[in-house]
DNA sequence: ATGGAATTGACCACTGTGGTCGATTTCTTG
DNA sequence: CAAGAAATCGACCACAGTGGTCAATTCCAT
């Protein structure tokens, strides 16, 4: 972002990212107030325009920000070794989490620009930010060879990457609604369960 | 809802009703618009609050009036004869996509609600509105026994009830983009693909 | 002590707010 | 057709909140 926003307190930076990720997730453009923005990160209205000089700009800065940050946690994260498929999803998943842990609204925001971007823009966008990122993610150097052979790929993965989704996104809504502290072991072997699960009925048989 | 509203040209209601729930889901109560409400639902400011005597009650009925249309949807489409799982997750799922196609912003709307009600709330809700109706939908009279005995029963019901879900969301996703008529052909062949996959992953093999 | 950077918040012109209400149109009933 | 009732309109209101400015203050390195 901006040279005189990188290099303030990080603890007063993720304030305001949070604050503007939460008011932008939660209200169209035109109607997510700066004031509710500087009231929530404890900041002078001053202060904000000095950063950023208009509420676009604010906006545009968080939409690089929000894609830059997601590109590099997964190309940092990401155990390019390990070839097990469902090794690779948790990952992606714990990558995932520790980003939301850090910016509750990271994904809703992500949602809202998906949602307000046209196909076309996505794909080049895609293409000259990430590169191959995103073919590569489930599939570099993944052993294809453990899936049964009599089943559709394509859909198998598919699905595991869904249910691992959907497994995501229901266990932070109870957990925001329960407030709750993580409790990651519990989460992991509920996650686990449904690892065994899916490797069950995709893998081939042990023993070969 | 009200008498009066209940008694008007149905295209009209409707009209209001898509308006509203479009505006409330985009935006918090409090700034969610009623002139923008009036303006996309044709209608004049008068006639909104000559129906509701205020946003609040508006946005009340509105409540109500998503739950029981759930509720009546699923209680009047489902054939509880079909003992086959799978097809159950179907028709839920074609209930689901023909309300949407009536009313398009419902599921937003009531992501939104249940994000803002607190468990508790939720549970006692659940009871007194629709008694067992969500544990019965994936459960009542369904043939179990197709299912291999070695997984997790449950674990693979929400596998696939997860499926189901994300294909229709993601369906739905690209087909605003892209701006097509619903193929309602290949959309049934694509989720045929999921079927018969899950079904070789979860079921007994047949023969047996 | 000093100068420049960071930070504040009162202030502004203006837009949009929820809601009202008398006027007008449309419908119903005799 | 008359006349009253019901439905519908939209100009209007007091006011809350808007994005953005800027002179004043605080902070901090030298």
């Amino acid at each position: 972002m901006d040279n005189v926003f990188k290099n303030i307190d990080p603890e007063k930076r993720d304030r305001i990212i949070n604050s503007a990720l939460e008011e932008f997730s939660k209200n169209q453009f035109e109607k997510a107030s700066t004031n509710n923005i500087v009231k929530n990160a404890k900041i002078s209205k001053g202060l904000l325009f000095h950063y950023f000089n208009s509420k676009k700009e604010l906006y545009e800065k968080l939409e690089e920000f929000t894609i830059q940050l997601i590109i590099d946690a997964i190309q940092e994260n990401i155990d390019w070794n390990i070839t097990d498929f469902f090794e690779r999803v948790k990952q992606v998943s714990m990558i995932k989490g520790e980003l939301i842990y850090q910016y509750p609204y990271l994904y809703d925001f992500m949602i809202m620009m998906i949602e307000n971007t046209s196909i076309e823009e996505l794909r080049q966008r895609s293409e000259e930010q990430s590169g191959d990122l995103v073919q590569k993610i489930y599939k570099y150097n993944i052993d294809f060879s453990k899936f049964r052979s009599d089943i559709n790929l394509e859909a198998a993965m598919t699905i595991i990457r869904w249910t691992f989704e959907k497994f995501g996104e229901e266990s932070m809504g109870t957990l925001i609604k329960a407030e709750k502290e993580f409790d990651f072991k519990q989460l992991e072997q509920e996650a686990e369960k449904y690892i065994e699960l899916l490797k069950k009925a995709f893998y081939k048989k042990e023993g070969k």
